[in-house]
DNA sequence: GCGATCAGAT
DNA sequence: CACATCTGATCGC
């Protein structure tokens, strides 16, 4: 089979598939509301959302993959021949819609899990895990595609539900503050509604997101009226300490960031340690304390906190998942994150093959592998499939090493010390409900 | 003017 | 450092 006939998150020309697993902003790059190049797979959930976010895209290009269930799929190769392949859409857990998907087909078996969260206390995740287990019977993932984004044993958060709790904690003792919580376009919906439900009351949102909220069937717990509660999440970008400050000028204002990542700015401290100065100063505290119960919650700011909610999995539950799922082979898609070493760097001792490091720079050898490789392509400024290999050096040094093409990509984002993913496009007209 | 890409900020 | 996302500038058509 040609590669390349299937992408995932991906919208370069060339492809006869293509797969969403999710509608954020980072995984739609290049996909825009003229987009045609062929029939898009998304669960059902993503395609409801899509009008929304891309208001004159041809719907009639969406296809349903409902969760748990193989579709099967023809393609034909360049070379003429035809091919079938079975797709199953599983539960992601990272956002409204998000899907990992896994594939089957000559190609072999791989598993994409697009962003993922995996905990191991939710009800979902087991039903997740159930899933996957039984879709794969006895089948070996010669490919994980990996969501790496928290994948440093120094990420340690603890669960989406332990970290709602922690708000309710901050929002309960300022009775007499406004509150205001920094979310984006999609996900986190149900930290607002544990908060929404457990303090009983209402939380703001601006007119969009209660548009989504609507059509994610939540209709009660969300108001755009502001004297109907203290409560408001706003954009994330919308705000800051400055912003912060200023309200406090008029009303007792508290802000708060959720987020996987550490929002205090880093204490400078060089050691070339491969775990980074950064993250050992916001985690060790936390990591040392007792016995597994990580009080990662900071108030960086008179006015702002930082809570550790996450819906990317951290390392503890990514480790988890290969030793679920345990591949032959091993790709993070995310290459752009604080996770510079490639997961098979901690996982390659779990993974069926037995591999290890210097097996990156090598190709998977199987039969027909050079036509499998590359056949499922993640997005070029998240998952560069063709990243083979990183190590980092003393110092801040970090060598990259690339097979074909795309040589120069990130040393470039190196050099200019800047960060690739860039927005299209985001239309939310004001239209239905 | 529009889409794509880049730059910068949070 | 970086999450994911926004605004605004610039380039090519």
């Amino acid at each position: 089979m040609d590669s390349r006939l299937i992408s995932v998150d991906r919208w370069a020309q060339g492809s006869q598939v293509y797969f969403l697993t999710h509608l954020h902003a980072d995984h739609t790059k290049g996909l825009s509301s003229t987009w045609a190049r062929g029939p898009l797979f998304c669960s059902r959930l993503t395609a409801k959302l899509f009008p929304f976010k891309f208001p004159d895209l041809d719907l009639s290009l969406l296809r349903i993959l409902d969760i748990g269930r193989w579709h099967s799929l023809s393609l034909v190769s360049h070379s003429g021949s035809e091919t079938t392949f079975q797709v199953m859409a599983i539960d992601a857990d990272h956002c409204p819609g998000s899907v990992m998907l896994l594939f089957r087909g000559e190609f072999g078996c791989m598993l994409y899990t697009g962003d993922f969260r995996w905990e191991a206390t939710s009800e979902r995740a087991k039903k997740g895990r159930d899933m996957l287990l039984s879709a794969l019977k006895d089948d070996v993932v010669d490919t994980l595609y990996l969501d790496n984004t928290y994948c440093n044993p120094s990420y340690d958060f603890p669960s989406r539900q332990l970290a709602a709790q922690q708000v309710i904690d901050i929002i309960v003792s300022n009775p007499e503050h406004d509150i205001i919580i920094g979310i984006d376009t999609l996900g986190k919906e149900d930290l607002l509604l544990q908060i929404s439900s457990v303090l009983k009351i209402k939380i703001w949102v601006w007119p969009e997101r209660l548009q989504t909220m609507h059509l994610l069937g939540f209709r009660d717990n969300f108001t755009t009226n502001s004297t109907l509660t203290r409560v408001r999440a706003v954009p994330r970008y919308s705000f800051s300490i400055d912003t912060l400050e200023g309200l406090n000028t008029s009303h007792p204002t508290i802000g708060i960031m959720p987020s996987g990542l550490p929002w205090v700015r880093r204490p400078v401290e060089q050691n070339g340690d491969i775990f980074g100065s950064f993250l050992r100063n916001r985690y060790k505290r936390g990591k040392c304390s007792a016995q597994g119960e990580i009080q990662t919650l900071e108030r960086i700011h008179q006015y702002m906190y930082s809570v550790p909610y996450s819906d990317h999995s951290n390392f503890a539950e990514i480790e988890d998942f290969v030793k679920l799922v345990q591949p032959t082979n091993l790709k993070g898609i995310v290459s752009s994150s604080s996770c510079y070493v490639e997961p098979i760097y901690y996982f390659g001792r779990l993974c069926g093959a037995n591999q290890s490091t210097s097996q990156l720079r090598n190709r998977h050898k199987r039969k027909g592998s050079d036509e499998m490789v590359g056949t499922v392509c993640p997005d070029a400024s998240y998952g560069d499939n063709n990243f083979v290999g990183s190590e980092r050096k003393r110092g801040k040094t970090l060598k990259v090493k690339f097979s074909g093409v795309r040589l120069s990509r990130l040393s470039i984002l190196r050099r200019k010390n800047h960060r690739g993913a860039k927005i299209v496009e985001n239309n939310s007209d004001d239209q239905n409900s």
